[in-house]
DNA sequence: TGCCAGGCCCTCTTTAGGGCCTT
């Protein structure tokens, strides 16, 4: 997994099925370790965005309002996104919004999401708390000073993906970790985590 | 009118309930 690509929205709300839409996206491309690219856009989906979202992201129905349209920043997002292998932080949030934006424009999804909860969650259980911010501060990642914006809230997730894929190197003593197996382990129960990647590395090698 | 997500994961579980996580 040299390369793959970290999103991050903000939102008006938990669901898009309930009307909830995008106010904000960042990606974030990582290429052999590092951050390499980046896209971030604030969007104006025509939603009225509650106060206590405003007050949560710090993003005001004024900046949606001078922002770009929607399919305009969607458009840009799948053309940086490409094929790239996707990564995001509680990835179900994040890929219904995105695959709920890619239909009103005709886009399909070619990729799976690697859910860095899910992972920290099986990597790291005895953290005090799995959301971002609090893991960033647990493991001392690099990043982000605030909170709920896109592309501070992106950039942490790399570091933290990055900093889960050097633990299982380090831990199951592996050269390589690939998309393939993360996309396994998040789903692999915590307890069988060393036997599946056991049974994994041996069928690799044989 | 009032309400409104949904999937994971643990446990005092599986004929269920509730906290966590995203905005």
């Amino acid at each position: 997994m040299h390369t793959f690509v970290v999103i991050d929205f903000e939102t008006t709300g938990l669901s898009p099925a309930h009307g909830a839409r995008p106010t904000e996206i960042a990606a974030v491309l990582v290429r052999n370790g590092k951050i390499q690219d980046s896209y971030q856009s604030l969007m104006n989906a025509g939603v009225y965005i509650p106060y206590m979202i405003e007050e949560l992201t710090g993003i005001s129905n004024d900046m949606v309002r001078a922002a770009p349209k929607v399919s305009t920043v969607m458009q840009e997002v799948g053309e940086f996104v490409g094929d790239h292998p996707l990564v995001a932080h509680n990835a179900a949030f994040d890929k219904k919004f995105l695959d709920a934006e890619f239909a009103r424009l005709k886009i399909k999804r070619r990729q799976e999401f690697v859910c860095s909860l899910l992972l920290a969650r099986r990597v790291f259980p005895s953290a005090p708390s799995h959301k971002l911010s609090a893991l960033a501060t647990t493991l001392g990642l690099q990043g982000a000073k605030r909170y709920h914006r896109a592309l501070a809230d992106a950039e942490v997730t790399a570091h933290l993906l990055l900093h889960i894929k050097e633990a299982l190197q380090e831990r199951y003593r592996l050269p390589h970790i690939s998309h393939e197996l993360m996309l396994a382990l998040q789903n692999v129960p915590r307890s069988q985590l060393a036997a599946y990647v056991a049974k994994y590395s041996a069928a690799k090698t044989i």
